[in-house]
Formats: C-alpha cells, structure tokens, sequence
DNA sequence: GTTCGACTCGTACAGTGTTCGATTCCACTC
DNA sequence: GAGTGGAATCGAACACTGTACGAGTCGAAC
C-alpha cells in the first residue's frame, strides 16, 4: 500500500505517475491518452463519485481491470487527469499586454475552467499538482511576473499567490453549484433555504439578522462574480505597490520578507 | 437518494444538517457531540480515509449502525465535524487591534488550524461551510473589516477573499505533506525525488532548468513559510490601498467593481 | 403490567478498488 | 508455417464501504 513496486518502475519509496515511464503501448486497444480522456468525460458529465473503474472500463469498451495495465492506480489515473485540467488553463504570451492584463485574463480563465470541471475541487487537496503542465503553467505565470520586473523568488511566490487565490474563491462556489445541481434549486431558492438555518446562528447576534435580512434580496451569482472580481484586484494592486516599491528603493536583493509584519503567533 | 425524508425532518428538497433540528437525547449513551468529537478524532490520527462508520462505531464502543440515529448519513456527519473546525478559526476583538494587524493574525491561525486537521482540504471542496460556527467566523471578520471602514457588501468581498487566499495557498501544501507523510521522505528528499519529472518537464525549455536548478537547494518550508507571508502582504496591502482611494475620493456608494477592468473573456 | 417511544444493532445489499491467474493476441524467430 | 514470448485483456474473488431494514432492548408513563 504505502509503497508498492510495479514492473515497469524503478525501485523507490516515493512514485507518482510523473517518476515513471508509461508503458509503451503498440497495439490497438486501450490507451492511456484514451483512458484519461475518457475518464474526464466521464467525470465532466457525471462527476467524481460516478467514476468507478468497472464503469470506466464500460465506458472503453473494456474490462474494467484492463485498466490497470495502462495505469497503476485509481489515483495515478487521477494524477493524470489532473494535470490534464492544467493544461487547459492559458497564460498569454509575454510580449502580448501588460502583466496586470495577463495575471487577470490568466485568472479569469483559471475560474472558468475550474467551472468546467467542478470535480477537481475534490482533487486539489489531495493530489499535488506536479505534473509536465502543472509545471509548464507555473514557468509561464513565472515568466509573466519575470517581465513584470519582480526577482528571484518573488516571481513564484506572486505566480503561486495568484493561483492560491483563484482556486481559493472558486472552490466554495463550485461546491455551493454542485449542491445546487443536486438539489435542482436554483441559486437564490437555495439561499432562501437556507435562510432559517442563517438566522438561527444569528440569533443572539443583533445586527447580525438586520444585515443578512438586507443583503437577502441580492443576486447570489452576481454577488460572487464581483467578489472575485474585488478581491483579484486587490491582489494585482498589492503586487503592483510592491514592485513599485522595490523600484524606488533599487533593491536589497530579492527576497524583502516585507515591511516589519506583525508580532504573531509564528510561522512553522 | 437525492432528497431523503427522515422521521425528523420537515419535508424538503434541500437538506443539511444545519435545516434540521437535531434529535435531543435523553438517555445516555450515544450523543451527537460525541460522536462528532470521536470522528475529528479518528480523522486527525488517521486521515479521511480511516472514518469508515464501522470503525467510528468501533471506537465509540457501539455498533456501526446506531450512528445512524444520531445523524442522518456521513455527510451530515461531515458538515457538523467541518463546522467543528470552523469553531476553532478565532479573529482578534475588534477593539484590540488595527484591522491589518486582525486579518493578518487570523490568516496565520487559520493557516495553522489547517494544518492541525489537514483532512479538511477534501472536504472543503464538497461540503458548503454554512455551520454556526462558519456564519460566526464570517460575521466576527465582516466586522473587522467594518471597523477598518469598508462599506456594504465590500466588508464580505474582504473577509471572502482573506479565507480564499489562506485556504488557496495552504491546501496544496498540506497535499503535499501528507504525500511526505505517506512516502516517509523530508520534504527536500521529496524535493529531490521529483527533479527528474520537473526535469523531464522542462526539457526543451532552456533557462527553465537553469532556473530550477538555482533554487534546488532552498529549504522548501521556509520558503512555503515566505511565499505564505508574500500572499498575504500583498493582499492587505490591495486592501488598503481601496481603503485609501474611497477615503479620498468620498464614495460614489459602495459596490464599485474597481477602475475599468481590462476586456476579457466575461464574469458569466 | 402494559404500552410506547427512544435507542441499539445484526444482517444484508449493492457497490468499491485492486490482486491474481488464466487467457487471448500479435510480432517475431527458426 | 510452427513456435515462442511478451503485451494486453479479462473474470473471479477479496476485503471493504455506506446504509436500509427490521428485530430487539430499555426506561418511563399510565
């Protein structure tokens, strides 16, 4: 379980599908291309708990265990079609606009394609993004903020901020749409639903009612696109003013952990 | 399956346990409290995968199925131990500090409360966050941000975006650590486990090797640890800065979705 | 003593990921 | 063409999952 060897693989403690060659295949049949993209219709249309192996394997016109020929595991296949939606996410081109244009159309985009494939909601937390698009997406993103004027690791760390920030808002929308979707409410129905059990963590807390009573009658969808839209903003000017800053005081080195931060709880 | 009635439950087509009034427990023995306190348990020892109900009634010295009369299925199990994770986020009075410096000492709790349950990162993603518990947090941060002088539905937009960015930027790092902890490797050793993929990747990227090379023997907490400073810096900064621009321009009301964003491919 | 609700639990069902061994199939050598 | 060896497929089986159901236990009220 914890470490298992497989023929086609070296020996070692930690595998994942990127730390192996695939298997070459040369005959006409199962594929490992064909299985991912399978699965990915497979899990589009009817999401995350509907792929099992054997329906997969249906699905290919195979057995189900045939799979595991192509592919090691249930999770491996997963590692893959991960990266698969990382691949679809687009950065454009450097010399094209300028980088602030680039990180929000790369965002905008990230969100949409999130929206397209609700299910990798389920896998961001637990499969690490390292795959060969996962990573070609970050050199991208680095490259976009290289051209912006920032250094060293600062360039990775506003990539990796940006990111974290996207799949940060999108993922509690995509769970409050699936349940939509499972319960057949619409958006505004289900915040009516839930409407009784708002007021009762309330109660207690006047005010509290008075401001939920008020924002009651708004829009759900709206309301979430402009907050992505406030809080992108509020990322690109936070990562404008320091590079203005790093511009005007030319520079001790790169990694300026920031102005003095408060005295907390600590890091590790 | 999609909408169950149980014996105390009004008929609806949503339903979550926070719609429901729960069963008031008269005898001893079995109690939903308990049962919640005893799955966090099991979770935080074992992961997710180790909550089967067999084994939590095994652990509750009780059968599997008498869970079932405390709590309608696993999921609503889930949504009270998620909500019970909420409970233990805490953000500073609002009397007892700068707003900065508020936000900043919730992100680094949140971060580490996280961190202490890493189990939540899939449930994040599936279950809503519409517990007390959630609703408080939310309204504890709302007013943070409403001292900090935001307006209307821009105090959500904050606190909203504050979560998603500690929860986007904290999620693939515990992925990633549970992924050490399953291996059993320091997470340099890992590190180092993954170049020939990231090298592989980046083949016939020249200046991509290179660059990772450079940065193959920094410490990859610490970094972590500087990238989640790095975030959350720039977004306070963002944050304030909007504070600053409707401070001076005195308000064309409250929800201005921020200067002309650039065209893009649409909100929807 | 009876009755009724609260509560517990064993059994059963359909489904899961995965292992194993048998089987098929195809490209190659002799 | 016969034979061989590996590539690929697959059926059966195992241990496990969530949970529906119905029978059973218990304590208090009448």
């Amino acid at each position: 379980m914890y470490y298992r060897i497989y023929a086609w693989s070296v020996k070692q403690h930690f595998s994942s599908v990127w730390t192996r060659e695939p298997r070459t295949t040369k005959s006409p049949g199962l594929d490992r291309a064909q299985i991912v993209r399978e699965a990915m219709a497979l899990l589009d249309a009817e999401g995350l708990d509907a792929l099992s192996m054997r329906r997969l394997g249906a699905r290919l016109g195979s057995g189900a265990t045939s799979i595991y020929w192509h592919v090691a595991n249930k999770d491996e296949l997963l590692e893959l079609v991960l990266d698969e939606v990382y691949g679809e996410l687009t950065v454009p081109d450097v010399q094209e606009t300028t980088w602030r244009n680039s990180a929000s159309s790369f965002a905008y985009s990230m969100r949409q394609v999130l929206f397209r494939h609700p299910w990798v909601t389920n896998l961001i937390g637990t499969i690490p993004g390292i795959g060969p698009n996962a990573i070609l997406l970050m050199t991208r993103l680095v490259a976009t903020f290289d051209h912006a004027g920032f250094r060293g690791l600062d360039q990775d760390y506003a990539a990796s901020t940006l990111i974290a920030y996207v799949s940060g808002v999108t993922l509690p929308e995509i769970s409050w749409r699936t349940m939509m979707e499972r319960t057949g409410l619409e958006s505004n129905e289900l915040n009516a639903a839930l409407q009784p059990a708002v007021e009762k963590a309330a109660a207690g807390h006047p005010g509290l009612a008075a401001r939920y009573a008020e924002f009651r009658e708004i829009d759900v969808e709206t309301t979430r696109a402009l907050n992505f839209e406030f809080g992108l903003t509020c990322l690109l000017d936070g990562l404008e003013a320091r590079l203005n800053r790093a511009a005007s005081a030319p520079a001790p080195a790169s990694a300026d952990p920031g102005a003095t931060p408060p005295s907390r709880p600590g890091i590790h």
